[in-house]
RNA sequence: GCGCGCGUAGCUCAGUUGGUUAGAGCGCGUCGCUGAUAACGACGAGGUCCAUGGUUCGAAUCCAUGCGUGCGCACCA
C-alpha cells in the first residue's frame, strides 16, 4: 500500500535519513559490484589539497563530478571512483612556517628540515575531515578509503619512473632561469604566485645617458625604472626598423632617442632639442658605448671575442637588435641587464650563440641571491637592491650622466605572503622539461579533446600550447618529490633512478641508515618519509663514473603540478605495480575542473601524457622509451567540462563598512542604505555562508539542482543563498507535490501498484507493470494519459541524448518542462479522475498507473542530478513492492525512449490546446470575467487547420478549462479578425532571394482574406512581380491573424480565441454554484476535515436568486463537497460565517457528520 | 599591453546552421484558482539585444572597429 506523503517536507532532514540508508545498504558499492561486467566508463579525480578549507567552488566541482559519473552507471557503464589528495608543494610549507612562526628558508634550515618536514606530512590532513564530510553531505561518490596520495611511496615512485624515461631520453636539463625571486625567503615563485602578489607601486625612473665610445660628444638616452640594474648593464638595444633622431639639446651636447619621442623627451627635460639628422635602428648595431659605472668595464670594456661567422666583436657594451623594444614609453633605446629580466636575458643567448665556444660573453650579475650587491660593487656592497636606487640615481647626477628623473606609476609583484618584499627578476639554476620539442604533439593531442565549451581547445588552451616554454621542473624547497638525479661528486655525470629499490641495489650504498634511525626513534613516522627530504638526500653511492667518488642527489623537489598530472598512471603506481589498472583506466572518459585549471591540471596532464605516452616520439633517444605503450590521442582525457568560477554575492552598507550575507539582514541594519555587491569569494571579506549552512538550511539537492540546472557550467555562477532557496519550489517542490497528491489518493483509495502484480519484479519497467490485471495497454487509455506518456518518453530520449553530450543544463531544462506538464496540466486535468466514486472505474485505474509510470520514470531520470529526493520518492513508490524491486533508485536502469509511447502529432495537438485555453483565460482577464464565471460559447479562429478535427474531438477538455458551454472553430471569422499573409522567410529566401521583399510587399497588399480563398481553392498563390510570377504553395506562406478591436479577445500566435460575454441569469446562478463549492471547500480545509468526511451543510440568509440556484445546482453542490444535507436553520452547535456570494451575502456553517 | 570569454528585461541567464512578433526564472504589479494549498495559474509593466560600420533579400546571431567587463598571461626594460 501506498502511504500519503505530507507536502510539509523538509528536505535537509530527508538527506539525512537518505545518506543513513546509504550507508546501511552500501548502495554506492553494489552500484560498482552490479556493473562490474559493464564497459567502463573512466573517471579521474584532480586532486584536491585538503591543508585548505573546502569552499563553496569546490560543491560545484564535486556535485559535477558525481553527475556523470552517476549518470553513467545507471547506463550501464562501470566507473570506478578513486579519490585523490594533492599534498605536496609551497602552500604547505607555508603553513608549517606559520604555525611554527618562522619565515623563509635560512629558518626552516636552522629549525631543522627533518622535523619540519614531518610537520608538512601532518599539516596535509588538517581538514581532511571536513572535505570526507562535505564530499559524504553532498551525495559525491567516490572511494576516499582508496584514495591516490602524492606523497606515498608508490606514487612518488611513479613520478620517478616517467621523469627517469624523460631523462634518459634527453628531455630532463639543467639550464639558466630568470625567475620571479623572494630574495628575503631564498626561493624562486610560481607565476600563479607572483600574479597574486602584483600592486600598483611608484618607482624611480630615470633617463641615462650613454657616452658613445666613438662619437664624442654623443649619448645614447634609456630609460628604466630599476636603477639598480644599471651595475649589471649589458646591452642597450634598439628595434631596427624604428627611427632614431640625433639631437643637439643646446649645450653642445648631443644625445640620440627614437624620433618620435623626441618632442616628449624635451618636454620631461624641460629642453630644446634640434633634430640635427635621423638615422634608423640597424644602422647603430654594433655601437660601442661607456657603461655608467665602470665596475666591469674597467676589466671588460675592450674584452673580444671570436665570432662564429668570423672576425672578432667586443663582448660587451654595444648597441643590439631587438624586437620587442617599442616607443610606448621610454626613449626607444632600452638598457639590458639580463641578470634580471627574461627578455634580457634571452638576448644574452642569442648574443652568446654567436660566438664560438668558451669566448661568449658572460653574464654579469652584480647582486647576490639575498638581493644585496656583491663585492663587485665595492660602494654598494651588501646594500639591499631597492634601497641601492638612491645612491645609484646620485651617483648618475654626479657623473653628468642622469638626463632625466621621475616617479613612475605601475604594478609590481611584491611577495604574497610577506607583502614587504618586493620580487626581483634573478638568475637561478633549474632543471627543465623540454617541452616545446612536443608543442606540435601537444597540440595534436589537444585537437581530439572533447572540451566544454568548446573555445577552449583552440582558444585558451590552444593557445597555451602554441606559446609554450620548457617546463621549469625544479623548486628549491623541501616538502615535494624529490627530484631523482644523482650526480658524480668529481665528475659531474648523471644518473636518474626510477625507484627506491633501484637506488638500494646501487653498488656501495650509505645513508639508508639516518632513515631507519629515525624511525627506530620515531615509529609513528609514516614510512612514505622515506623517500623524501632530508632522508633521501642522505643516501649515496659509488660513482660509476670515477673511481673514489660518491654519488649525490641533486638538492631539488620538483613542482607539485607535476605530480597532479602524474596521476593517471601514479595513482595505481604505475609501472612498478597496477599495470593492469592503468591499462583499463587509461584515458579518461571524463575529467571535470574549473578554468583556473587550464595551466595547471589539464596542461601537466596532457604535457605528461604525451611525453610518455605519445603517438610520435620526436626525442632524441626514443627508444628509451620502448617499455611504454604509445597510445591513439586523445590522452590522457577525452572529454572535459571547464567550469566557470564561483562568484559571491554579498549586501555591504553603503559606507563599505558592514557586509551581510542576505538582504533581509542588509536591510534591517541599514534600511535603503545598503548595496548589492557580486564578487570573487574572499576568506578575509567573509562574503559567502559555508556549504554546510546551505545544507543545513536548504539540502544538498537544492544546491545541486542550482548548480546544474541554471546555467551552461562554463558559465561564471554567483553563489546566492536566495538563488539556492529558489530553485527548491520550481523543481524538487513541484516533483513532490506530485507524489504527495499521488499517495494521499492511493492510500484512499487503495490502489495497489506494483502490489498486485504476481512474480518476478524487477526495476519496475513498463514491461513489467504491464503484468497487473489492471495495468491497461497505453493505447486504450485516455488520451491525456497517452499524452503524458508520450511526453516521458520523448523526455527521456532528450535527456539522454544531453547527458551523453555531456549537457546538464539541456537535460535539467527537459526535466523542467516534463515535471511541469505533470504537475500543471496532466495532474491538475485528471483530479476528476482520481476523485471519481467508482474505486475500480477502469478510468481511474488508468489515471494511477499513468501517474505512476510517469513518477517512476521520472525519479530513475533524476537521481544522478538530485540523488537524495530521487531516493526518497523511490523508496514511496516501491512501498507497496518493497522487497521485490530493486531496493535503490540508484540501482536501476537509466530510462530510455518508449517508441510506441511517442506521439508527436499528439504532442503539437496538446500544446495548441494548452495555448488555446491560455489565451481564453487571457481575454477572460481583460474582461473580468473570473474563470468560475460560465460563459455560454468561445469561438476560436485558428491560422492553419491541421489539427482542427483533433481539437473539435476535444471541445470538453477546453469547456472545462475554459468553463464555457461551447467551443466552435470557425472556418473564418472576418468579422474578428483580420487576416495578414507573410512569405515562410526560410523556405522562400533560398528560392527567391533578392526579390523576397517585393513578395512580402505584395502579399502584404493584397486582401488577406483573398488571398487565403485563393490558397484554399487551388492550392496556390500567383503574385505578378514586375517581369517574373512568384507561385506560391501553402508551405510557403504563413497566415497570421489579428483580433480586430471591440471584441473580448486574446490573440496568439497560432490563434485568436473570442468570448461571448453575455450573461444569462442561468449562468450567473452556476457561476454563484461554484462560488459556494469553493466557500464550503475552505471551510472544511480552516476546519480540518478529514478528506473522506461528510458534512452538514447550514446556509442562513436572504436568498432570492440563491433559492433558485440551490434548486439547480443542490446534486452537484452535494457532491462536490461530500454533504450529506442542506440546513436552512442554523443550530446552535454550528459556528455560522458571513461569507459573500456574487452579490449576495449569506451566513454558512459547516458540520461533520459521524457515519 | 597580449590572449580568451562575455555584453539580451530591475536581477540571473536561454536564444539551435542568419528567417522578420527576442524568451525563461526570480523580483515587481494586477487578478485568478483552491481538499497537491507555506503550493499553483493567468495577465501586465519592463528591451536602441553595448556602439558604429559592413556582408545579406533578411543580423541578437556572421565580419570589422571601438567601448565596457571578467579571467588568464605578461609587465613596460
Amino acid at each position: 500500500m501506498f502511504k500519503a506523503v505530507s507536502t510539509e517536507v523538509r528536505f535537509p532532514d530527508l538527506e539525512q535519513r537518505v545518506l543513513q540508508f546509504w550507508k546501511a545498504n552500501r548502495v554506492y558499492q553494489r552500484t560498482l559490484e552490479q556493473r562490474s561486467g559493464g564497459p567502463s566508463f573512466v573517471f579521474y579525480e584532480g586532486p584536491p589539497t585538503a591543508n585548505g578549507m573546502p569552499h563553496p567552488g569546490h560543491c560545484l566541482t564535486r556535485a559535477i563530478k558525481d553527475l556523470f559519473p552517476r549518470y553513467r552507471t545507471m547506463r550501464g557503464y562501470h566507473c570506478l571512483r578513486k579519490a585523490g589528495w594533492d599534498t605536496h608543494g609551497l602552500p604547505v610549507e607555508v603553513e608549517v612556517c606559520k604555525e611554527l612562526g618562522i619565515h623563509g628558508k635560512d629558518e626552516i634550515e636552522s629549525y631543522g628540515v627533518e622535523p619540519f618536514i614531518q610537520r608538512c606530512q601532518q599539516s596535509v590532513w588538517r581538514y581532511m575531515q571536513q572535505w570526507e564530510q562535505l564530499t559524504e553531505r553532498l551525495g559525491f561518490w567516490i572511494d576516499l578509503n582508496e584514495a591516490y596520495v602524492t606523497y606515498h611511496q608508490s606514487y612518488v615512485e611513479s613520478v620517478w619512473w616517467s621523469l627517469k624515461n624523460l631523462f634518459d631520453r634527453g628531455l630532463l636539463y639543467r639550464g639558466y632561469k630568470i625567475v620571479w625571486w623572494w630574495a628575503q625567503g631564498g626561493t624562486a615563485l610560481s607565476s600563479g604566485e607572483v600574479g597574486q602578489g602584483y600592486r600598483q607601486v611608484a618607482d624611480p625612473s630615470v633617463y641615462v645617458r650613454f657616452n658613445l665610445v666613438d662619437q664624442p660628444n654623443t649619448s645614447l638616452i634609456v630609460w628604466t625604472t630599476t636603477p639598480w640594474t644599471l651595475p649589471s648593464n649589458q646591452f642597450a638595444a634598439v628595434h631596427p626598423d624604428l627611427t632614431y633622431a640625433v639631437c643637439d639639446d643646446g649645450s653642445g651636447k648631443k644625445l640620440i632617442v627614437a624620433e618620435a619621442l623626441v618632442a616628449t623627451l624635451a618636454e620631461k627635460a624641460k629642453l630644446t632639442l634640434q633634430v640635427e639628422k635621423t638615422i634608423q635602428g640597424i644602422e647603430m648595431i654594433g655601437w660601442r658605448y661607456q657603461p655608467p659605472f665602470d665596475y666591469y668595464s674597467s676589466k671588460l670594456g675592450s674584452a673580444q671575442g671570436t665570432l662564429k661567422s668570423g672576425g672578432k666583436e667586443h663582448l660587451y657594451w654595444r648597441v643590439v637588435a631587438a624586437d620587442f623594444v617599442t616607443t610606448d614609453s621610454g626613449t626607444g633605446l632600452v638598457h639590458l641587464a639580463p641578470a634580471f629580466g627574461e627578455v634580457d636575458f634571452d638576448v644574452l643567448i642569442k648574443q652568446q650563440e654567436r660566438f664560438v665556444s668558451g669566448e661568449e660573453p658572460k653574464l654579469i650579475c652584480a647582486v647576490g641571491p639575498d638581493g644585496k650587491f656583491t663585492a663587485d660593487v665595492p660602494s654598494l656592497q651588501g646594500v639591499w637592491v631597492k634601497d641601492a636606487d638612491k645612491t645609484v640615481t646620485r651617483s648618475l647626477r654626479e657623473a653628468e650622466l642622469l638626463y632625466h628623473q621621475e616617479q613612475y606609476l605601475h604594478d609590481y609583484p611584491f611577495c604574497w605572503r610577506a607583502d614587504q618584499d618586493p620580487l626581483i627578476q634573478y638568475p637561478r639554476e633549474s632543471w627543465f622539461i623540454k617541452t616545446t620539442a612536443f608543442r606540435d604533439a601537444m597540440l595534436a593531442n589537444n585537437k581530439q579533446i572533447g572540451w566544454l565549451p568548446d573555445h577552449i581547445r583552440d582558444g585558451r588552451f590552444g593557445n597555451f600550447l602554441e606559446s609554450n616554454v620548457d617546463w621549469a621542473l625544479s623548486r628549491e624547497r623541501y616538502w615535494g618529490t624529490p627530484l631523482p638525479i644523482w650526480v658524480c661528486e668529481k665528475t659531474g655525470q648523471m644518473e636518474a633512478l626510477g625507484s627506491y629499490e633501484e637506488l638500494l641495489k646501487k653498488p656501495g650504498v650509505e645513508g639508508t641508515d639516518v632513515w631507519l634511525k629515525a624511525k627506530a626513534a620515531n615509529p609513528e613516522l609514516v614510512d612514505d618519509l622515506k623517500v623524501h627530504k632530508p632522508y633521501i638526500d642522505a643516501i649515496t653511492y659509488s660513482s660509476p663514473y670515477a673511481a673514489g667518488s660518491r654519488m649525490r642527489r641533486v638538492s631539488e623537489v620538483i613542482d607539485c603540478w607535476y605530480d597532479s598530472g602524474a596521476m593517471p598512471f601514479a595513482q595505481w603506481g604505475y609501472p612498478h605495480q597496477g599495470k593492469e589498472q592503468f591499462a583499463k583506466q587509461f584515458p579518461a572518459d571524463f575529467i571535470s575542473e574549473a578554468i583556473d585549471q587550464t595551466r595547471g591540471w589539464f596542461y601537466s596532464q596532457l604535457a605528461i601524457s604525451t611525453m610518455l605516452f605519445g603517438e610520435q616520439d620526436t626525442s632524441a633517444n626514443a627508444q628509451a622509451k620502448s617499455d611504454v605503450p604509445a597510445q591513439a590521442y586523445p590522452h590522457p582525457f577525452r572529454n572535459c567540462i571547464v567550469l566557470g568560477l564561483m562568484l559571491a554575492e554579498w549586501y555591504e552598507s553603503k559606507d563599505g563598512k558592514r557586509r551581510f550575507l542576505t538582504e533581509d539582514e542588509a536591510r534591517k541594519e541599514c534600511g535603503t542604505q545598503y548595496v548589492s555587491k557580486t564578487g570573487k569569494m574572499s576568506k578575509q571579506l567573509r562574503n559567502y555562508r559555508s556549504p554546510q549552512e546551505i545544507f543545513d538550511n536548504h539540502g544538498a539537492d537544492a544546491l545541486r539542482w542550482y548548480f546544474f540546472a541554471n546555467q551552461a557550467p562554463w558559465n561564471s555562477i554567483i553563489y546566492s543563498e536566495r538563488a539556492i532557496r529558489d530553485s527548491i519550489p520550481e523543481f524538487l517542490l513541484r516533483l513532490w507535490n506530485v507524489l504527495s497528491f499521488f499517495t494521499i489518493y492511493g492510500e484512499i483509495d487503495g490502489f495497489r501498484g506494483p502490489g498486485d502484480i504476481e512474480g518476478k519484479l524487477d526495476q519496475l519497467n513498463a514491461d513489467e507493470l504491464q503484468r497487473s490485471p489492471r495495468y491497461r495497454p497505453v493505447a486504450e487509455r485516455d488520451e491525456l494519459d497517452r499524452w503524458v506518456l508520450s511526453e516521458l518518453s520523448l523526455a527521456s530520449e532528450e535527456v539522454v541524448r544531453c547527458m551523453d553530450a555531456y549537457d546538464n543544463y539541456g537535460a535539467c531544462q527537459r526535466l523542467i518542462a516534463l515535471v511541469d506538464g505533470l504537475s500543471n496540466w496532466y495532474i491538475r486535468r485528471s483530479r476528476e479522475r482520481f476523485w471519481a466514486e467508482d474505486v475500480n472505474g477502469v478510468d481511474k485505474v488508468d489515471a494511477y498507473w499513468t501517474a505512476y509510470e510517469c513518477l517512476v520514470t521520472i525519479t530513475k531520470l533524476i537521481a544522478p542530478f538530485v540523488p537524495f529526493t530521487a531516493e526518497a520518492i523511490w523508496q514511496e513508490l516501491i512501498r507497496p513492492a518493497a522487497g521485490r524491486v530493486r531496493e535503490s533508485v540508484h540501482l536501476c536502469d537509466y530510462p530510455t525512449a518508449i517508441a510506441e509511447y511517442q506521439d508527436r502529432d499528439l504532442a503539437v495537438q496538446m500544446a495548441t490546446l494548452r495555448e488555446i485555453a491560455s489565451l481564453g483565460r487571457s481575454a477572460r482577464m481583460d474582461s473580468k470575467l473570473k474563470v468560475r464565471q460560465p460563459l455560454s460559447r468561445v469561438e476560436v479562429v485558428l491560422a492553419e487547420h491541421t489539427h482542427l478535427a483533433w481539437l473539435q474531438n476535444h471541445a470538453a477538455m477546453l469547456r472545462e478549462e475554459l468553463n464555457v458551454k461551447s467551443i466552435e472553430y470557425p472556418e473564418r471569422a472576418d468579422d474578428y479578425v483580420q487576416y495578414t499573409v507573410v512569405p515562410n522567410f526560410r523556405r522562400l529566401g533560398p528560392r527567391v532571394g533578392p526579390l523576397l521583399p517585393k513578395v512580402k510587399a505584395a502579399l502584404g497588399a493584397a486582401s488577406g482574406a483573398a488571398l487565403l480563398t485563393q490558397l484554399q481553392e487551388t492550392g496556390q498563390v500567383r503574385l505578378q512581380l514586375d517581369a517574373t510570377e512568384v507561385v506560391l504553395d501553402r508551405e510557403d506562406i504563413e497566415v497570421r491573424l489579428q483580433a480586430k478591436p471591440g471584441w473580448a479577445a486574446a490573440q496568439g500566435k497560432q490563434c485568436v480565441v473570442v468570448l461571448n460575454t453575455e450573461l444569462t441569469p442561468e449562468l450567473i446562478r452556476e457561476g454563484l454554484a461554484k462560488d459556494l463549492n469553493r466557500v464550503i471547500g475552505d471551510m472544511r480545509k480552516k476546519q480540518q476535515c478529514k478528506f473522506t468526511d461528510r458534512i452538514r451543510l447550514v446556509m442562513v440568509g436572504d436568498f432570492a436568486e440563491l433559492e433558485q440556484m440551490l434548486a439547480e445546482q443542490q446534486a452537484s453542490i452535494m457532491q462536490a463537497a461530500l454533504i450529506t444535507e442542506i440546513v436552512r436553520t442554523a443550530p446552535a452547535s454550528v459556528a455560522l460565517e458571513k461569507v459573500e456570494l456574487g452579490n449576495y451575502e449569506v451566513e454558512i456553517g459547516i458540520q461533520v457528520v459521524s457515519d
